[in-house]
DNA sequence: CGAATTTTTGATTTATCTCAACAACCGTGG
DNA sequence: CCACGGTTGTTGAGATAAATCAAAAATTCG
């Protein structure tokens, strides 16, 4: 069988070579995404336990540091930078399923292989926590357990709109949903700026469409008035009503 | 802002009458799909406090009891029939997210409204429980809550697969996905017959397809002596390992 | 049986993809 | 600072898979 990993793709190395050692309880008990993160389910008198089960993960831009089919032994909270999550046929199609941010949780699989991969779409911190580790910290803190379903739920309800956006939308409609989806998650800067960190093959590749396809789809947003396309990855959206009801089809 | 309800759609009631009365220890305790479901986390001791909270209610082909947008009062686990999830647009395009067989669990929603919904494709019973009845368990029975993740987590594998499938998946390999998943989650009759209760309309809705294209890919794959497409909606797969690589693009 | 619904099949259109060229941008090193 | 090569993004022309429009066939159900 043939090695189809989407990492090879990217013609990086396979491997990541991780450190090994548990953090400080202040560590965790200063973290700035703590509170949006299932780890805000333990309180500060036992972070501590948290924090010794935890090892601190840098990942360079392009670096995939999940393969899709490899045993799921470790799992990841985002702290900051953005993945890309994604599923790939034999022959090289790909489908990205979701972007992570800061706060995010990954490795939610049942099976005891990962059901898709993961690589940092620019610097990624991470959080990583043994399979073993985190089931001692699920038994002894039923409160994370809580949480995790939390976040397991809101994953859901997005991976639903996804599965809309995909099969029904018109690639206008999915580039505005994309746009919005983007604004909505935060990180607007100084002068309203949106700055992407993920390129228009990524932006393609989660939307269902080609490279060209969202260029053009972009472009024509920006003869409409509705956004403007700034150097970079930096977006402004100049009309949201009309991209809302554009998103939606009502158009 | 006019009533988009996909219910409304189909001409039924809006709204559905169901019972109130809880039920006896017995009933949950001879349950067939108990061991499959997330009742499974609740002992024979304590199955009473299961039972009583569940309300049997059984809903009649066609008809909607889980509308997109309403306050999410109740949860439902699926005990006999298909009920199909689905997402719609303003305009009535439709998105079927799932179609949820005998163990499955149904609610799984954050907010406080309930993000998709959900119609009987055939007579479907179901053990429903209020919102409020389901927090005390939960909180009595913490091995509920693990249950739950574990069920959460799989329905996120199912929905990466099927957003591979939307977005980067051709008909032929759509439609093969969803035969061969059919025939994997179970249904299959004396003579290998695999007994589809959908229509053509919701296959289409579910692999965001059209009903003719869904149609003549079926014709295509009887063509191809694929399959046979029997009376009704019942098909046998004549040649699995064809339908299979072609599920995945080898093709 | 006969009306209504669903499915199949055919002809044509179209949104998006593919192929191709060019332009903009990025980092590197002279 | 600018020249350079490589990467990424944009734009154009043409091809195509699937949608749409239309009608016939099969099935369901009263």
């Amino acid at each position: 069988m043939p090695d189809t990993s989407s990492c090879q793709f990217e013609q990086r190395p396979r491997r990541l070579v991780m450190g090994t050692a548990g953090l400080q309880a202040d560590f965790c008990k200063m973290c700035n995404v703590r509170p949006s993160s299932v780890c805000s389910a333990i309180e500060n008198e036992d972070i501590g336990r948290l924090a010794e089960a935890a090892v601190e993960t840098i990942v360079t831009p392009g670096r995939c540091f999940i393969e899709e089919g490899e045993p799921a032994t470790d799992f990841f909270n985002v702290t900051s930078g953005t993945v890309k999550l994604f599923k790939a046929l034999p022959d090289g199609r790909r489908q990205i399923t979701g972007f992570a941010g800061p706060g995010h949780f990954l490795g939610l699989a049942v099976s005891d292989r990962y059901a898709f991969g993961a690589e940092a779409v620019d610097t990624v911190r991470l959080c990583r926590f043994s399979r073993e580790r985190m089931r001692v910290l699920l038994d002894d803190f039923p409160r994370m357990e809580r949480r995790l379903l939390e976040e397991a739920s809101n994953e859901l309800v997005a991976a639903q709109n996804q599965m809309l956006l995909l099969g029904r939308k018109t690639a206008r409609e999915r580039v505005a949903s994309f746009l919005l989806d983007q604004a909505n998650h935060g990180e607007l800067n100084s002068e309203g700026q949106l700055h992407l960190p993920m390129t228009r093959g990524d932006i393609a590749d989660y939307l269902g469409l080609t490279i060209e396809t969202v260029s053009r789809t972009l472009s024509w947003m920006r003869a409409q008035g509705m956004i403007d396309v700034g150097k970079g990855y930096a977006i402004t959206i100049l009309a949201q009503e009309r991209l809302e009801s554009l998103a939606e089809g009502e158009d």
